[in-house]
Formats: C-alpha cells, structure tokens, sequence
DNA sequence: TAAAGTACTTTATTTTATAAACCTAATATT
DNA sequence: AATATTAGGTTTATAAAATAAAGTACTTTA
C-alpha cells in the first residue's frame, strides 16, 4: 500500500522552503521570501513549524545593525524529507 | 522558478485517489474507501471536489438493490495530474 | 417486524493556511 | 531634532480545508 504523507512536508510552502534548504547549505529569510513568493507572516509562521518539528534549525543573527535570520536543515530534517520524497515517488510511478 | 502546485492534487487524500484511479479504468466508492484507508465522509467530500472541478467523473448506479459509486478520471484530470507530477519532479529534483 | 447492516451524504468541529495588522530598531528626511 | 520610512520580522484574525460525527434511505437478517 502507499506510505503515509508526512503531513509536515505536504504543505505547498513548506515544500517550497525545504526542497530550496535541501540544496543549499544554508539560506536566509528574505532569500526564502523570494524563492517562495511568500509573505513574510506565511514564511515566519511555517518555519516555526519546521524548527519546532525538528527538521531545520533557525539561528537568529544581526548583519551590521540588522537582524538575519538563517535557516538550515537538520539532518532529521533531510532523512524526512527523502522519505518523503520516496513515499510521493509511489504516488506518481516515478 | 518552482511551478505552483494545483491545491486541488496537492491533499493527502484527494492524492490517494487520483493515484489510485490513473491506473485504473475505473473504481467503485468502496475499494477507493478501501485504497485510501478513508472514511466514508471523508471519501464522499473529496470526490465531490474533484467531480466538481471535472478532474473525475462519477456515475451512480445500482448493482442488484445496492447503490454503487463507480469513479474515473477525465481527460481533463488526466492532464492536471501529470502537471502536478511533472511539477512535483522539479521540487524533489527526480 | 424490529434490529442491524450497507452505501453513502450532510453537517459540525477541528486543524491548517493565509493574510492583515502590528512591532521594534535603524536609517533617512525636513 | 523630531518625524517619517524602511527593514525584518512576529502576532493575531480570517478563510479554507480536512476530518469526524451524525443522519438518510434503503435492505437484509433474526
């Protein structure tokens, strides 16, 4: 039978943040912003969701005088997200 | 960029059934109720969604006294679901 | 013939996503 | 030097979606 759904990662934003932190090392909000077409409320409120599940870690920084916040995967975050990447292959026959 | 995802593809359940149906000519409410591991209300809602949206066709009828559901996919549904599949592609980097 | 079962649908509740409003600090403007 | 504007968010309110519970219209069985 197909697997389960990571109901975490089966979320169009949520998607879109971790396929990007996925490839990259590292990568901030405003960058997120952009990639993602989100609003800032959108993007802040589900990456709480990410950094609360475990999955990416958030490190609040300043550049200069402004705040940075920085955003990368966890590798609890990275196994999630293969597997759910396997679980979706199922749904398509990839 | 990442293309958007349809809404309406991108849902636990209506997901479930779309890829059951795809490889099917057709199924009956109970053995997608069955596939899917969905209840009933559930079931009826989200078929309804996407007979609304013309992505699959439903036709009622009866097999001796007993009611029976039978569900296929359009051409339509056809299409948006190969978008969605080679959409999703992009952001698992299949 | 009354109780239980089948195959659903409808309505209500909970959860989730999105958007709007707000906040704080820093920089620019008059 | 006060005032407005911008940057980089967070919080709260609203809208949409998913799920579960209850209801309907029969039919079968005891």
């Amino acid at each position: 039978m197909r697997k389960e759904l990571d109901p975490l990662l089966h979320s169009a934003l949520r998607l879109k943040i971790v396929s990007v932190l996925v490839s990259l090392e590292e990568a901030d909000f405003l960058f997120l912003q952009e990639q993602t077409g989100s609003t800032s409320g959108n993007l802040s409120v589900q990456l709480d969701k990410l950094a609360s599940a475990g999955y990416i870690e958030v490190e609040k920084t300043f550049q200069g005088k402004k705040p940075r916040t920085l955003c990368r995967m966890t590798s609890k975050g990275i196994e999630a997200f293969r597997q759910y990447a396997d679980a979706l292959k199922a749904y398509l026959n990839v």
